[in-house]
DNA sequence: CCAGTTTGTCCAAGCCATTGACAACGACTC
DNA sequence: GAGTCGTTGTCAATGGCTTGGACAAACTGG
């Protein structure tokens, strides 16, 4: 017992666990949004991510740091996930729809991994890609220089704040959520026209609306809004969405 | 606010804790929100709470059932304080703008509770309220049925999850934030015109971009947005917000 | 063949959420 | 006043979590 040199008798301790290797960040990350696209954010933990990897409950700490590391390798994979094949289109417009919606579709096919990493950057290159062709949009629509860069982040942080709070709703448990609905239907109906008129106007369209419609209408709000803003109209036809104004500032 | 945890000046003997009812849910969800506040939503436990008002570690268990439940309450207190003597304007753009406004600014005072429940519904009175008024601007709007609906939940989200995303971000503690913000100013300005050549066009503005410009600026690209959508104009004159107006157009 | 580094395992400390048993206290009945 | 009961604060305990340190197997370079 005395330290030393290996005393390789007979511990038939024999490492019943995985092999050298056996583990990477890669696998480790992938794992992880298996884990939390079907167990939710609450039932993920570095033990239980440990036992699903077929390892010791503590082996990802070879690999991550904490578990906050871990955390943004997972809000790179998500980038990465939404703006794979991303290309610019011709139409201003038409690229910064497209990457409103591709970043969405991809929070809401994993809700738990996008509500816990939602509000974080990561700096990865599909990032700065990604900001790079909302800067390319914003400048086709005429913005410039500082006005340019406010309208960067203000696209940008809508894009993630809208997708980022689809997510986190979709990551409550099931329970939670169905509560959280039926709640909203009841209140709906059982609200009284004095007090409440103008809910009670709309009562019975209300628990009707679905998440895609929500999101398309408000993506459609801010695009007219930016046409109208921009100073240089998109490359498509549309000009606007309704109405034109009266002003006549189509240029 | 109003009954302070009474303390008696030296309780001669026994009394090793608190004198039964010392505790309310009023006073264990601002007692909350100080801890929120001040240490952040990771050093927010039960255990933790319970000493801050100087009683058990699981005392407040004797009020709410669970740390959800307690969420949820802490979630109604914001509510409450960010509609908080909101009244109807006289222009329905005027009332959404206020209404965004207001959510974001308690939001952003108490960012660490605010990330925590941004995403929960709870049906309270003020909630209720608020959801009325807004029904009530776009119903002045000229918005209809269905799409009335629509619009309200994509407005109400909006200003939720945009108020929601910012807590989040502040909500994380100071030295991540602080590397953030540090490493995206590194990442600008070390961007190579090549590769990122948009980018690099506004690398030096953007760092200087301000949280509240943000706001502003897509708060007023909704606005413009929705009332280039509207059926009926706003009461007010201003016909957008950005470009100065050349002929008012009437109320 | 050996030394050094990686990486997986074991073990343990300290925190957390939650629960059940117990005890003091207030209200209510007789 | 005495007895009963529900409320609420305390105590002790359980099981889970994150994380760090010690150890050992396996791979690497010499």
């Amino acid at each position: 017992m005395t330290a030393a040199p290996r005393m390789r008798a007979n511990p038939p301790r024999q490492q019943r666990g995985l092999r050298r290797g056996s583990l990477t960040k890669e696998i480790i990350v992938s794992e992880s949004m298996r884990l939390l696209d079907e167990d939710g954010a609450d039932g993920f933990s570095m033990p239980k991510l440990g036992r699903a990897l077929g390892a010791d409950q503590t082996a990802v700490y070879r690999h991550f740091a904490s578990k906050d590391d871990l955390l943004l390798a997972i809000a790179d994979r998500l980038i990465e996930e939404a703006m794979a094949g991303l290309e610019r289109l011709d139409c201003w417009v038409g690229t910064l729809t497209e990457m409103c919606r591709r970043l969405r579709l991809t929070y809401l096919a994993h809700p738990a991994a996008a509500s816990m990493s939602a509000c974080r950057t990561t700096q990865g290159p599909a990032e700065i890609r990604a900001v790079d062709i909302i800067i390319g949009a914003i400048l086709e629509a005429g913005f410039e220089g500082a006005e340019a860069a406010r309208m960067y982040r203000a696209i940008g942080d809508f894009s993630l704040a809208w997708a980022g709070g689809e997510a986190a709703f979709l990551a409550l448990d099931r329970s939670a959520q169905q509560r959280d609905r039926a709640a909203w239907r009841q209140a709906y109906l059982s609200v009284s026209r004095e007090a409440h008129p103008n809910i009670w106007q709309v009562r019975a369209e209300l628990p009707e609306v679905r998440d895609d419609d929500i999101f398309e209408s408000i993506l459609s709000v801010v695009m007219a809004g930016l046409r109208q803003q921009a100073r240089r109209p998109c490359a498509c036809h549309a000009p606007a969405i309704s109405q034109p104004p009266p002003g006549g500032r189509r240029s």
